[in-house]
DNA sequence: GCTAAACATGACCTTTTTGTCATGATTTGG
DNA sequence: CCAAATCATGACAAAAAGGTCATGTTTAGC
């Protein structure tokens, strides 16, 4: 499995990580709460260890951001806030387990193996959302303001290339690659045509635009 | 959510049955080990909330049983051994979250609510086979004997309604309905032609043929 | 404010996909 | 075994989708 230990005490953190190597997982590690997140976003871990208290990004903050990006990754909880209260608290912010401090490491490994256990392999994404546009990947129909959006499958690609990576700038060239699987420049405006025809469906009879340009870029999905 | 309660103490497992069902829980209850299991069994839970220690059959066993079916459904171990010995013991088991009594109520319903959050209700069927035929309903990709199967979105959408019906006929009404979304019949041979096209795709280069034609009712795909 | 680059968009053409038709093959009931 | 019904399939036509180009608009640097 592999495993992200997201933990600023470099002592706890080395025995955590000694321990599930041991175990036979792959363990990376962040020292603090912005690495930690910025690592989550970019592998695709099996689970997550994560201290509550970081310094930078508290753990519940990189908890909730995770889980507002849709990530399903499951996370144990690690803290010296033992109260009911405290574990309640991270259990709703979307946690999947709570251990508290001092734990023995032997409970660590079967709790981080049990939330990691059934964390399908197969259980892929279907729906993505960026504020109130929807997408459902298997019915393959998109939605504003809960109004049915009729997309081609150009568009449709275009779109949830966009959408998974909302508030990020996606690149023509990322553009070009994950939507037409050119790996070259077609020396054309491919992409602004169906930027604009996209635009027409999704942004052009609702308030607030949600595709935005980003100059010299690409382009960038965002509220 | 269908939560079933497996504990023998009235009293707790009486506490614990109102305050789930406030919360807005479907909760059945079942006072041994035997009975857990059977309607474990029987019904579709969404969690288990089971104790260690039950009459007839130890909440183990229980576990162990229900995981040897293959079952998923996602269990919280709830008990009187509060050593971490245990704990491990009954998340190797195949736990998903152990309790120790003595507990508060709102962290057993953080807790069941957290481990019952993952096994999503929306955890759509993502992929389709019959006999060597495989169907990707994310990536919309086709498969036979590994290779891949190029078809056109009105072929695609016509073998997925085949495949979802496998083994069982699919009459010529339900595909205009499923497949065209035709609510009347458009005396063409719209239908015959694209199943020409599929099996010109799925069968034909192919050994054993998947798609029958039963005569004077519709299709059906089998093995 | 002018200019060049980058982007937006309407019009048009090409390719792909879908549907229709005609014809031939197969099955079933009498 | 024959005729009618049912189904299969190749050829063609219509419609939809995708792409290109030309032109207009916006932006950033000077």
């Amino acid at each position: 499995m592999r495993i992200l230990v997201v933990e600023d005490d470099t002592v706890a953190a080395d025995y955590v990580r000694k321990g599930l190597m041991e175990a036979g997982h792959v363990v990376d590690l962040a020292a603090d709460g912005d690495l930690g997140l910025e690592m989550a976003r970019a592998a695709d871990y099996d689970a997550l260890v994560l201290d509550r208290m970081l310094p930078k990004l508290d753990g519940l903050e990189v908890l909730k951001a995770l889980r507002g990006d849709g990530d399903k990754t499951p996370v144990l909880i690690l803290s010296a806030l033992g109260e009911v209260d405290h574990k309640v608290e991270g259990l709703r912010a979307g946690g999947d387990d709570y251990l508290a401090k001092p734990y023995s490491f032997t409970e660590l490994l079967a709790r981080v193996e049990a939330i990691g256990r059934r964390s399908d392999p197969h259980a892929a994404i279907t729906r993505l959302s960026v504020g109130d546009l929807e997408m459902d990947l298997l019915a393959r129909t998109v939605k504003r303001e809960g109004k049915n959006i009729l997309l081609q499958p150009r568009e449709f690609r275009l779109l949830e290339c966009l959408m998974r990576n909302a508030g990020r700038v996606v690149t023509r060239t990322m553009l070009l690659e994950k939507v037409w699987d050119y790996h070259f420049d077609p020396q054309t405006n491919v992409i602004d045509v169906h930027i604009s025809r996209l635009r027409g469906k999704i942004d052009k009879e609702f308030e607030v635009p949600l595709l935005h340009t980003v100059r010299g870029a690409g382009y960038r999905l965002q509220v």
